[in-house]
Order: C-alpha cells, then structure tokens, then sequence
DNA sequence: ACCTGAACACCGTTCAAGT
DNA sequence: ACCTGAACACCGTTCAAGT
C-alpha cells in the first residue's frame, strides 16, 4: 500500500511510471483522510503530479477510480478475514474470529468500508465494474466456506444443501454487516467496544434469542 | 430569468408560500427518481421555481436539506412499521412483521434509505444535524418495544435489565439492518423475494445456528 | 499510448441589493 | 424576513494538440 515513496525520488518523465498505480493509492489515501470521496479527480492528480485529466487516461470514469479503490478494500477484508481463521479450527470460534475481522476493518476504514458496500460504484445502467463486483464476492466466500464447513461438521444446525447454506451464509452475513454497518453510522450508542458488541451480536445469533 | 407567464392565472408573489415545503418535497422527489442526492441545490431550487439561492434562506447548507428529507424518511419508516404490528399480538410474529416492514421500506426506497443512513448528513465537525439523529432513534425505538415487551412477557430468551435488552436489539437490528442494507447494495444474489429473504434471516436469528 | 492545456457547461456558496 | 442576480472559485468531461 505505500509504494509511493519511490516514485516520488525519481525525476518524473514525460511518461509516469505507473500512473494507474499512483491514482489508486492517491485516491486509497484521500478516502482515508476525508473520510469520504468527495474529493475531486483533479485533486487526484493533483496529488499524482499530473495533469487534470491523465486520469482519463486509465480510468474512463471517477467512479471506475472509486471501483478500483474499493477492490483494494476488498482485498484487505478478505486478508483480515483468513488471517483471523488462522489456526482455528472449531466452528463457532472461527466464525466469531472472522465476523471480529470483519467489524474491525469497518471500524477501521469507516468510509473505506462505505465506499465498498455504497452504490457509488454501480454505472448508471445499474451494473457495477467487474472489479469491484467480482472483489466483493470474496469476503462473502470466505463466510461461505465456513459455514459449509460448519454445517458437513455438524457444528451448525444447517443443511448440507446449496439452498440452506446459501440462507445461512446471507443471515450470518447480516448480522455481521448490519452491525458493522451501525457502528460505523454512529447508530449503535451502547457502551462497550465494538468487539464486546460482536461478541453480543454473535451470541445471540448463535443462540438465538428463542425462549428456553 | 425565464418568469414564465403563470400558467394558472396566478402571478407568483415574490416571496414563496412555504419555500421549505417545496424544497423538501423537490429533493424526496429527486430521491426517488434518481435514486441518488448527487443531484445539484440549483436543481432543487429550479423545481422548486425559485431563483438559485432562495434555498439559502430555509437550509445553511445541502447537507441540511438532505437531512430533513432523511427525517421525512425516518417517519415514514417508523409509521410502516408501526401499522405492520397493528392486531399482533405474538413477540416474535411482532418482531417478524416489524422486520418485514424495515426490509419492504429499503427495498422500496433504496436510495432515501441509504441517504437515512449515510455519512453524508453528519457536519463537518462529526455532529449529525438534530432532524436527522433524532428521527434515526425511532425505528430503533419501535425495535426497542418490541423486544422489551418480549423479554417482560418471556417470549425471548432476554433478561429484562436494562443492558440485556440494549445488546438484544442491537443484535436484532443488526440482522435486519445487514439484510436490508446487503438487498438494496445488491450483494444479496440468492434466488428468492425480499419477504422470502427476511423470514430466512428471522428464523435463523430466533432459532440460532446452534446445533440440536 | 500516454499526457497536456484550453474550453464548456456546470456546481456550492457568498454578497450586495431589491421587496 | 425572504428573495434575486452577479460573482468567485471550483468541478467533471471533451477535444485538439503535443511527446
């Protein structure tokens, strides 16, 4: 993510070097710090040390610079996400580590996050670029394998097929989501740190919130 | 500059009726059709048949205009889930319903509901506009009653304390929230309407992806 | 192929001035 | 108090031209 460092030692050609590279991380950055990407593709190249529109150049459109931004955070996601399965092998702990991961990228790249899941990134025919549609498909898979693993384990009361696990992977998703996506909102005004609030969430979902 | 013959026979007087009113219905209206708010306060104001910065007398800023359309939002979100509970009686036939109404809500409005949701009402010194953060906290009050009322009467597994019951409509929020929020990104690819969706997601949240 | 500069048709916001 | 018009400093995007 910080390769910027290079290029700036190096008297700048005619030609950047790799000037797609720099917009990414220019823009990756200007999220970061604005905690929004409202910010204008000429501050972009701005920070590039091009002209207003090289840009143009490399991607046709802002929103095809926003879909490249939010591939890097997908990327990132589904690292955190494996990285936090690692060595676990029961069911219920390695979902609560991943759905932990997950929260804590949101919480940690709150506009990042939003940008992600946003409607920013979809053309105005409604299709979204194949590099964000096909990156955020991956964090999705990752909760996929775990609950298809938990249910040929046994560990979750799931069917084996396609249909149930495909219901389970989207409840367990939305309740991973929708708490990420209030606390990042500044909705969820309980006390206690989001991970106490995953540990909650997950609890009750795991549980169920049925009468004993 | 184009003062238009009055169609109506009714000369516009030179200070609008109820400027504001017109103003938030124009925005909703642009909502809905565009189903976006990128759309420009001089655009607001031409519906609206006043001169570019007439906005200026009713909203400091867009950012304030939004925020009064996420209030209208906020009701109405609240109301339809309010009359979905008419005549049940049942906790979690309440809760179900209440969710299907927040689902039916999203996917209805999609683009009013992420901007209820969204960062971009929030000022620039973190401070969210009044309208909007005080409307925000009735649809999770109506969650609140529900759940509440639940625990009082047994029909959940939720201690009556205080905080049991904050985390339990939390976790309960979550679940709806993600869903809604997963169907409108279109990240939700599974076969099956929105209320198929939701009675998915209910189910296992109420059952629990516990093993038996 | 990649980049630049001028140009176009917009914005949001401010300000002095009108009613 | 509410509204207007001109003005400012921006945008995104296009285009012809440079390397």
């Amino acid at each position: 993510m910080d390769r910027m460092k290079d290029v700036a030692a190096i008297p700048r050609p005619y030609h950047h070097g790799d000037l797609r590279r720099a917009l990414i991380d220019a823009a990756v950055s200007l999220v970061a710090e604005e905690q929004d990407w409202s910010f204008s593709l000429r501050e972009v190249a701005r920070r590039a040390g091009v002209s207003h529109n090289a840009p143009y150049n490399h991607f046709p459109e802002k929103r095809d610079l926003l879909a490249a931004v939010a591939a890097v955070g997908f990327e990132t996601l589904r690292d955190g996400m494996i990285a936090s399965m690692d060595g676990i092998t029961e069911g219920k702990i390695v979902l609560a580590a991943a759905a932990q991961a997950y929260v804590k990228f949101a919480t940690s790249n709150p506009a990042l996050f939003r940008l992600m899941f946003g409607p920013e990134l979809a053309s105005s025919d409604g299709t979204r670029p194949d590099l964000a549609e096909q990156a955020g498909a991956e964090a999705k898979n990752v909760l996929r394998g775990i609950i298809s693993r938990g249910a040929i384990e046994g560990a979750f009361a799931v069917e084996k097929d396609k249909a149930s696990i495909a219901m389970a992977v989207l409840s367990t998703w939305s309740a991973i989501h929708g708490l990420a996506m209030l606390i990042v909102d500044g909705r969820s005004d309980e006390a206690g740190s989001p991970n106490v609030l995953v540990e909650g969430v997950m609890q009750h979902f795991l549980d169920g919130l049925r009468k004993r």
